[in-house]
DNA sequence: GTCATGTTGTAGCTTCACTACATGATTGAC
DNA sequence: GTCAATCATGTAGTGAAGCTACAACATGAC
């Protein structure tokens, strides 16, 4: 197949007239521009052009290449002015996983921002745990995750994946209004509670077994509202994050830990992706949801 | 700017999913294709595929370059399609050079041919005598000659001029009706005759002082039609060649020469434009023109 | 004729692209 | 869990291709 820079010498010698000119206009030597169309002409088993006097005239055949170089060479200039232009928006489609708290209290927002910001850009969301969001994101099913990162589990990112720190969320103890304990107090202080935690697995279970030792939970819900609803039932006690945590029913009271249970709120992308401007886009986005919701 | 073996590259890419099969459908090895993705990654400062599994998957920016490849591997194709097509067409524009009975017996017929066989070919005619017609082929200001070249008079065909015979022109003594010489003669026994002959510098006036050393026309006119009026006026002589030649007017009569004064009807044509198909048909149309005016 | 302007061929250097092979990652079967 | 199959990619080496500098040649102006 015929090659660019052949068909760029012949269009410069069609534009330019002359050889020399031609060179000048692609920096290069008139030596070389005569070189790349003597290649042409052999490749071609066409004349494209003929001496006139000093200078060259192109032949029929060769101003019909000339002609269709001219297509071509304007086709790639889109190809890479769509390229640059691409490398400056925001587009395509951009699939965020996300802890179930943040999908519930920060995403909305997000991506109502992102999508009323960047119509170009569509869209999607899964709930994960932090170690399914971080598979998700190493596989290429999901562009962004948004992790939880309890200090004592700490996260392991695998190479290629590039993180952020987001905020800090901070979890109480939630208890029964008529619970023995108030104010604040310590997670040792709990040990003789009846826990309720989210299902084995989870990374909020994971935390609690982790930072209590000991601790068997005896209520396995994912849901907080859940939680909640048994906590007021009297039945236990449980931690619960103040991210996207649910209007406290009835029957509950908070109660402050010490030292403060925190979790890190991350970002996390392939570093591959990491120019993509709908990354950007996206952590922008995040940020300002977090601020919405502190 | 992009090169066109990347998007080659790129486009196998895209197509056939694989590195390998991409390697495959352009007859190279993985590592090859491999190697001018990462190139193209590095020149186009963008991130165009990414690990998927065992395989890869193009991102948004590589699916968006491999459509404009797409476009732009079809018109490259477009162009060898139309440079093949024009290959075996007769097509552009053809000028032809001709000597002045040629413009008169040959050319109309060949032209009026060449122009209902081959619609897309335009044309054009200029009257020159021999060495124009080969200066004027030469600089390219036209595309083919039809020359006669008298053998006592050789033309010259400078380097890169090809030619070719068309046939052989006889040339008879014309005489007003009563004159003493009758039948067939020789030019020696003519030596005293008063002469009507071309112009100084014409080929035709050359030939005459060349075959006939010491003769001096008294009448420079270059048409025959106007010679031929002379000679029944009585005023003299002069040889006349058959092709094109008018209806003779009352009052002058033929006598054969031996030798035969003959010159040879050439076409000429650039060795660079000789695989141009608008050259061969034109030679065809010429030979049919010769072949009808015999 | 001489000079300015152009094209083109040649030798040599540099760059580029490919292959062969090795390495590392992932998947699925057992 | 291990092993084999599959696939991408890095590296070293080799051969080809492109470019430059220079020379040779052609043309046109004066």
């Amino acid at each position: 197949m015929i090659d660019l820079g052949r068909l760029r010498a012949l269009h410069a010698v069609a534009s330019y007239k002359t050889v020399l000119a031609a060179g000048q206009a692609l920096h290069c030597t008139p030596s070389a521009v005569s070189q790349q169309l003597a290649k042409l002409e052999r490749e071609t088993g066409t004349t494209l052009v003929e001496k006139d006097g000093r200078g060259l005239r192109l032949t029929e055949a060769g101003r019909l290449l000339a002609q269709h170089a001219e297509r071509v060479l304007a086709t790639v200039d889109e190809a890479e002015a769509a390229l640059a232009a691409h490398r400056d928006t925001v587009t395509g489609r951009l699939t965020v996983a996300a802890f179930a708290t943040a999908c519930r209290a920060l995403l909305p927002w997000a991506l109502h921002r992102l999508a009323s910001e960047h119509p170009q850009l569509s869209t999607g969301l899964i709930e994960v745990n932090p170690h399914e969001g971080l598979e998700a994101l190493h596989r290429g099913h999901v562009d962004l995750a948004v992790l939880d990162d309890w200090p004592e589990v700490a996260l392991h990112y695998p190479a290629g994946i590039a993180h952020v720190e987001l905020g800090w969320d901070t979890a109480d103890l939630i208890v029964p209004s008529g619970h023995r304990l108030t104010g604040s107090t310590t997670l040792a202080k709990c040990r003789d509670e009846r826990w309720i935690a989210a299902k084995m697995g989870d990374i909020c279970h994971e935390w609690l077994v982790r930072v209590q030792p000991g601790v068997q939970p005896d209520f396995h819900v994912v849901e907080f509202e859940t939680q909640l609803t048994l906590i007021a039932a009297g039945l236990g006690v449980a931690v619960i994050p103040r991210l996207g945590r649910p209007t406290l029913p009835e029957g509950v009271r908070v109660v402050r830990l010490t030292p403060e249970p925190r979790r890190k709120i991350v970002i996390a992308w392939r570093e591959a992706a990491a120019a993509r401007p709908a990354i950007k886009a996206a952590e922008r986005a995040l940020r300002s949801a977090w601020a919405q919701h502190r």
